[in-house]
DNA sequence: GCCGGTATCAATACCGGTATCGCTACCGGT
DNA sequence: ACCGGTAGCGATACCGGTATTGATACCGGC
């Protein structure tokens, strides 16, 4: 294999320094135009392309931009990196993806990872990071962008909603078309801290009217087959177990529309009416109900929109060349009730 | 905003020079016990969590691995970047992800890019680059997988399965259970390369038998809201055409799963039986269709496993140096007929 | 014809680490 | 007591770019 090329080597069949290479190729001014055409042909015809590495590092300035996520697999967050993405296409910025599989111990290494690369900015998932992780976004000295929550105290700036809001307005919305007899069906919400804030919020709106959930299934045990069983089977099954326990529930609500449609197929499998006999409530609004004929209630978030905000923060913040991006980006989801409200007894 | 620490700080805390430091906190040889408590005990103090520009910079060597995909939208894309993240989990690498949207200029960019950053490896979508960015790989001296497709010569390694070959199978299995009038649905055919060479594979079996698709939506045209609709929705929609059209198809072939669902969802609210009436046919065999009661035709891909075989070989090759890790590895997808075995007519 | 100003380029000093090599001190063997 | 070997550490030279400063040539104005 032929040696990388390096600046130097595009400099020489130019016939002019490094310096005027550099200049030339990043479009600086103080170079002819007949200089940044030999340039730019040299690196063409040697097949040159930089050092992003020796250039950030010279330079101080690097343009990454972080995204820690804590999954892949919950469509909801390859929703928010595309439209970190999108909203980044045109600037001269680039998103780098971490994955933490909701472990804080991971998140704590993956932001620690991404700090070490000198990125612009970092957008992170959720507000609760443990102490030690907190500590390191504060004395990033860059634009920090919490997402998806905003209950709580960001680091910076922060583009989301309050999760706890949102499950007492699912609630209260549910309470509203009569429904009394309530269950919940979660996964992970010992990791899935969101998940369980919603739940929480849900469960506070219940109890003021002086209600509780009448079973729920965490899942936080069993981890097994928690791990390796697609959201929308453990859905179905977590279902058919809780309707198995409380046969006369009027309500069934899901950390997630994964898990809600999931109970949807073992209602229509098991002849269930849906909403008649028992109402399921989700969240996130995934494009996977739009389509279907039977519906639920869930709330819309919008994923996409605050991964392009998140993202936006930051830019602009880079640009103005600001210390301080804190604001806080509100973006309440809307709830739908599908055929729910019709329904309502 | 106080100054970012350096080794140097570390080192002068620990009372040791720089190298000692360097070489206390990446566990190399050569230093006392009592100066690696030293060094640490003093990193930890002042917070340093070191510069990956520089320390690549002087190694000449990056704990990267490029990842290119073409969307994050199809789920089938992040799972294989789980899978990709989970083979690496533990290492010492670091996958990078970079989505083109399925545009060969963005794909040139996007690889370019990631060169520039000298990392260890490259995982990119697809045996069907243009010359020009084929060249970039080919002349990155660094392992190359290519994934999800094996139809084709790649440029270094391959993992994944013939689309073509997919395509024909699943036409094969179709015309054993009797279908004999075929359509077609799919979208961004122009765009998506593989599922181009599946329906390819597919006509070609319905040739040998002297058939054709009746019908067919491509949808090569209408990009506006190709783009923003979900595919789901996509799919249910372009269904209703066709089955408008041509009322009397037994077999409908998708481009993917999700157009399927879809069409699964306009069945089921038309109130058409399937498989009975028409049989539906999708690919890559989706956790959405294991919990729901109505079951179609698909493809099981190895979604995950391609990630994470891709990911094993990089690894490999870099750990044993070799410069070529040229092997195919060959994931064959599952036909599964669902109900339509039982209803074969 | 001299002068300050501007356009263009080159030389040099880093950026923050790591590779390399040399030096010292100390070890056991004879 | 002498010697080769090795463990432990530090000085120095990079890695491949960019910021900065300095040098040169050429310009119009007086």
């Amino acid at each position: 294999m032929k040696k990388r090329k390096t600046l130097a080597d595009v400099a020489a069949a130019a016939g002019v320094s490094k310096m005027t290479a550099s200049r030339a190729l990043r479009g600086d001014k103080d170079v002819s135009k007949a200089n940044i055409d030999k340039v730019k042909q040299a690196a063409r015809e040697i097949g040159y392309y930089g050092n992003h590495l020796a250039a950030s590092l010279s330079s101080k300035r690097t343009d990454l931009i972080g995204v820690v996520v804590p999954s892949l697999s919950n469509t909801v967050f390859p929703q928010v990196m595309s439209g970190v993405t999108d909203a980044l296409k045109g600037t001269a910025l680039q998103p780098v993806f971490g994955v933490t599989d909701y472990d804080p111990e991971a998140e704590y290494t993956t932001i620690r990872n991404m700090l070490s690369w000198r990125p612009a900015g970092l957008i992170v998932t959720g507000l609760d990071q443990p102490d030690e992780s907190r500590r390191l976004l504060a004395d990033a000295g860059i634009p920090i962008v919490q997402v998806m929550d905003c209950d709580g105290d960001p680091v910076d700036a922060c583009v989301g909603f309050s999760q706890s809001r949102a499950g007492h307005d699912m609630a209260a919305a549910l309470l509203a078309t009569g429904r009394r007899r309530f269950g919940y069906v979660g996964r992970n919400l010992h990791k899935d801290l969101r998940a369980a804030k919603r739940k929480k919020g849900f469960l506070d709106a219940l109890r003021s009217q002086g209600l509780d959930f009448i079973d729920a299934i965490d899942g936080a045990h069993r981890e097994g087959d928690e791990a390796t069983l697609p959201a929308i089977a453990c859905g179905r099954r977590k279902t058919a177990e809780l309707l198995a326990r409380q046969p006369d529930l009027d309500c069934i609500h899901f950390s997630n529309d994964d898990l809600a449609f999931g109970g949807l197929c073992h209602c229509i499998a098991a002849g269930i009416d849906v909403p008649g006999e028992v109402a399921l409530a989700g969240f996130n609004g995934l494009g996977l109900l739009e389509g279907f004929p039977g519906k639920i209630a869930t709330s819309h978030t919008a994923r996409r929109a605050i991964g392009e905000t998140a993202a936006r923060v930051i830019l602009e913040t880079v640009e103005s060349g600001e210390t301080d991006s804190g604001k806080i980006h509100i973006l309440t989801p809307t709830i739908s009730l599908g055929d729910l409200a019709v329904a309502a007894k």
